[in-house]
DNA sequence: ACCAAAAACTTGACGCTACAAGTATTCCGT
DNA sequence: ACGGAATACTTGTAGCGTCAAGTTTTTGGT
């Protein structure tokens, strides 16, 4: 049995998806446009060379990588090649397992990110976090938990801070 | 003066923000995953669609378009003749306006939303609002409007349902 | 020990978006 | 009523992501 109500959103639900879905397609190219502008990075490419720097001797095998930068392997693998041909990451064959590549940060990488940060943070705080409550900064993490639970539902690809221990 | 405070995220912001961009980077696939597959659309194809649907004589100007589907209007302009091509809207010079061009849903166009939109808001609900409870879906329009008016300040894009007058 | 299945990538091709540049019209100040 | 500026697109190109397919290595069952 599937009624009329199933089948279309009532203005509350349609309210918040309107809102999620204009999100969605504007915020990437915000943190793209200073990024690229200010730094020469996509989002992406600063979230990748982010991510390594704080890994151990800035180095993750490319699915460590491709799971805490919510990316399927084949794009990671474009955009890590992309990375090393600009001297920012280096790959090499991971000594444990002969199928997986290591990808490391090199020190030109590591300047990039130091040097891209402060602008990425202060347009992040003037875009986004400025705009919002400590109400709803703790409302956002929530919410954003109830839906990556549905978004991927193997946690295959979003490893998040965990604020307390869960 | 800039402390170390406005140079990083603590750990309740970083949660948060972390969520965000997931949500942000894994929301598009999942929703042009089942609409490609199930109906040969994009989520975007599909909105554009969806609001030509809804709109006076299913006819919108270009610009009134690009608004209504936070767009760019060089991005529309593309998809626009992209659909077109495949005979689910036509274009015509605007009567009141002739550097205007409409865009009207053709029968074709019509059909076409009618029959992807079953499955679209199935996807809708099965991965996002079903996660959430009532009192979230308002949390969440409310922080959707924070976020836009920084994300979108002149407003020029996100033309959003506003459930009370505002 | 063997072999099929799974895992971990890499690669090539295609489609979509952003950016830059170009055209045609309308608006507006004087 | 004239000319510059703004508006409303359109188009070409280059870059990034997805999808499908292929390679190599490991795992697990018998």
């Amino acid at each position: 049995m599937e009624s009329v109500d199933d089948v279309w959103l009532d203005d509350e639900e349609m309210a918040a998806w309107l809102r999620l879905i204009a999100i969605v397609e504007l915020l990437p190219g915000v943190l793209d446009s200073q990024l690229r502008r200010d730094a020469g990075l996509t989002h992406f490419e600063y979230f990748v060379l982010a991510v390594l720097s704080e890994a151990d001797d800035r180095t993750l095998r490319m699915t460590a990588l491709a799971h805490r930068t919510n990316a399927t392997l084949a794009r990671l693998s474009h955009v890590v090649r992309r990375l090393e041909e600009r001297g920012l990451v280096e790959r090499f064959p991971c000594p444990e397992d002969a199928r997986a590549t290591n990808a490391r940060l090199t020190a030109g990488g590591w300047d990039a990110v130091v040097a891209a940060a402060p602008g990425h943070v202060a347009n992040v705080r003037s875009h986004v976090l400025d705009g919002l409550t400590v109400d709803q900064v703790r409302q956002l993490t929530e919410i954003g938990d109830a839906l990556l639970a549905r978004l991927d539902p193997k946690g295959t690809m979003t490893a998040l801070y965990r604020p307390e221990g869960s």
